[in-house]
This record gives structure tokens, C-alpha cells and sequence, in this order.
DNA sequence: ATATGCATGTAATGGGTTACATGATTGT
DNA sequence: ACAATCATGTAACCCATTACATGCATAT
């Protein structure tokens, strides 16, 4: 009989498709076609960090050493005159398409996050409620920055029709970080709004209601 | 001399504090004082799957020795009959206390997300247009579905207030889903709006224009 | 009978971070 | 003079996933 036997990654050597998602973001940095060193690339992808998590520089150059053995990128070395040589990366024609077939093609997958904050309000019953409230409003805080940086971003590229759907990113982050924004002062209000269960003498820690 | 050699993990056999995340996860699902198996640990952390990944099975097995070493939890053997046994876990004194230091001292952190559908927009330029809105459609369409399944929960546990953090949580995720859904509707519509630059002749690919 | 849920674990591998390393240039 | 930026890379580690492995019980 002619069984499928589990076609998993690891049997021939290389396995053409599945690469993790962090090649498809560095691949997609070089779909734009120009040429980009490691650095450079680095700083771009520093730009998803507002949707996408930016890894660390090793792991870019390992990334483009993985793209190279694959075919997906080549690089050329760049002479500098009192300046440490670049390397610059290329995406291929094969490259283009692997990329291309990702963006058409991959199963349209759930977001992954891991909102500490977030976490740390579910099991608020074993913290100081107090503290919790200042979490709540500095991640609010911090959130509003990241709003600005947004609508900055936002206004400087919504011009062009160059940047068309970073602009529409813009637009989703700022919708997303305002909702956040809300979330979190709701919260606070959930929370100063509670019953609370012991006012005045407080100290349902370590004390007589065991 | 007294020198602080930089003081970092793997010095002294185990270092005391500054454990990853999904420990403290573990180590706050055991918080609210009952017993629970490495199992049932893990079907608890899928509750937090809407604002924290969950981490694989073996993985919580393995975080479970490493506190039970470090002498945050303790366990139990529970023998059954016509079942194999299991092992419930409980969180130790030290444990309640390293948690509660980590709700109230840890920095607040910016969520780290991974959104695969946003990158995907950002990179519209290089893959099939009416592709790219059929995704975005059927990403609102699951986060449509979470919602509901949050709504849900939402009503089962908002009555009673032992379930008070997680159902500002739950609430909090209802707004954060919205915003999604709302985001990607606003994408497709500004997708559709977009003057197309070469509507009837197509063909921008591999043709003349080069 | 077969699948699904309960229950626990190991092995192999991979993805990723942090720290270590080096070295020149430009700005303060 | 010192810090920051450009630029590239390695080593050690660790967090985490996938697959492998086992075995009983219940429901279909």
C-alpha cells in the first residue's frame, strides 16, 4: 500500500518551503528590491516592531546566511574607504517567488502575543491593587507615545503613494494602540469602581479571614 | 577587593530570581491556592490564549520541575484507580512570594506581538491584491469568532467577583478583538478605495514598464 | 472497533537572545 | 576624551516546539 509517510521537515536534506516567519519578514524587506547590509536591515525591521517583534542582529545575519544557502539572497561586498567593509544583500528571482507564494498562499494564522500586562491584571487578586493601578497607567502612557509615533509616521508617508500599505499599517496600528489605550484606563476605572470588600480595615492579607 | 562580577544568570548553580514570563503563567495559575496537575495547568493556560500564548504541554512539565526546584511548588502523588496516577502541584509560601514581588516590582513591558496578517499587509506591494483582501476578510471573520467565544465567557464569569480580574480581562479582550476587526475592515475598504495605477491594461509584472 | 480524553513524560531540534569581540569614524 | 553609530560576527545558553512514547477509560 501506498502509505504517506508523515512528509515532516528534516527529510531530504533541506526542505524547500516552511521557513519560520522571521525569514518572510527579512525576505519581505528585500522584496522592495534595493540592496541592504545587515545593519540596514536590522534598523528596517526595528520599523515592525509596532506588529512584529524585531529580533536581534545575530539573529538577521543568520537569517541572510540561512536566505543565501537557500538561494532566496545574494550579497556582494562593498569596499569603504575608512570604513569597515558592507555586505549588502540582494533578494533572488527564486527568492521573489518563495515570498510571493507566502504572501498568497500561507494559512491566515492568529495573532501571537504576550501581553505581560495584561497578564499581570488577570491574577491582580495576588498583587497590591494600588501598584496594579499605576501599571495600568504607565502602560497607558507608554501606549499614548507610541500613538504619536504613529501619527507621525503616518503623516510623513501617507503623502506617497509609495508607501501605500505601510500607510494602511499605520492606520491599523493606530486604531489598535488606541484601543489599547481605552482598554487599560477601562480598567482602571473597573477597578476603582470595584466593591471593595473590606474598605476601611483593609489587611485581607495574613490576617484573621483565613 | 569586593568586585560585583556582573552578576548574571548561571553563577551561583540556580539564580534566584528573574524567571521567563511563562513561569510566572505557572506560577499565577497555582496562585489561587488549589491543587492542579500538569494537565489540567495546561488546559488553564489556553484561557490565557486570547492575551498570552500557550505554551506547549511539555514545556509546562518542564516548568514545573524547574519550580519545584528552585522550591516554589511542591507536589503530590494522587494515586487513582483504573487511571494513571498524577502528580497536582501547589504553590509554596516561597513561591506566593516570588509572585507577588514579580506582580508588583517587575517594569511594565510593552506587549511583544507577532502579527503574521499585518505583516502580510505591510508587504501588499509584493503579492495578489484580491488575495491579500480575502485574507484580511477571513481574519476578521476568526477574530468575529473569538469575540463571541469572549462574550461568552465574559457573561459566565462577570456575576460572580471571584472572577473579578479575569473578567475586566475578558472585557479588555473584547475591546482589543473589536479594534482587530474593525482594523482589518478598515484595511479591506482602503484596498478597494485605492486608485488603481493600471486598472483595465494590468500586467504591472514582468511587462514593458521596467 | 475506534477515537477522544486523561495523564505524563523524553529526545531532537530549532529559533532566538545575551554577551563577548573587534574596530573604525563621527559628533560632542 | 568619550560616547555613539556603523558594521559584522561568534559562543553559550535557553526557551520552546514537534514528534515520539505509553497506557488506561469512556464515549460513539
Amino acid at each position: 500500500m501506498i502509505e504517506f509517510n508523515t512528509p515532516r521537515r528534516g527529510d531530504s536534506g533541506q526542505d524547500a518551503d516552511r521557513l519560520p516567519s522571521t525569514s518572510y519578514a527579512v525576505l519581505g524587506m528585500l522584496s522592495f528590491g534595493d540592496e541592504l547590509s545587515g545593519y540596514q536591515l536590522k534598523k528596517r525591521a526595528d520599523n515592525l516592531r509596532f506588529f512584529y517583534w524585531s529580533p536581534a542582529h545575530s539573529q538577521i545575519y543568520a537569517e541572510l546566511r540561512r536566505l543565501e544557502k537557500l538561494g532566496y539572497v545574494t550579497h556582494r561586498e562593498v569596499k569603504q574607504m575608512r570604513r569597515p567593509d558592507k555586505r549588502v544583500y540582494r533578494i533572488t528571482s527564486a527568492g521573489q517567488e518563495v515570498f510571493e507564494t507566502w504572501m498568497n498562499e500561507a494559512p491566515v494564522e492568529p495573532v501571537s502575543l504576550k501581553h505581560s500586562v495584561v497578564l499581570r491584571l488577570f491574577f491582580g487578586h495576588a498583587g497590591n491593587p494600588e501598584r496594579l493601578r499605576e501599571v495600568l497607567a504607565d502602560y497607558a502612557d507608554q501606549v499614548s507615545e507610541v500613538i504619536e509615533d504613529l501619527r507621525g509616521i503616518s503623516e510623513e508617508i501617507s503623502e506617497s503613494d509609495q508607501f501605500f500599505y505601510p500607510a494602511v499599517v499605520a492606520e491599523w496600528g493606530i486604531g489598535y494602540y488606541e484601543a489599547e489605550r481605552r482598554a487599560a484606563m477601562t480598567a482602571i476605572r473597573r477597578l476603582d469602581d470595584r466593591p471593595e470588600r473590606a474598605e476601611s480595615q483593609a489587611e485581607e492579607k495574613d490576617a484573621d479571614t483565613a
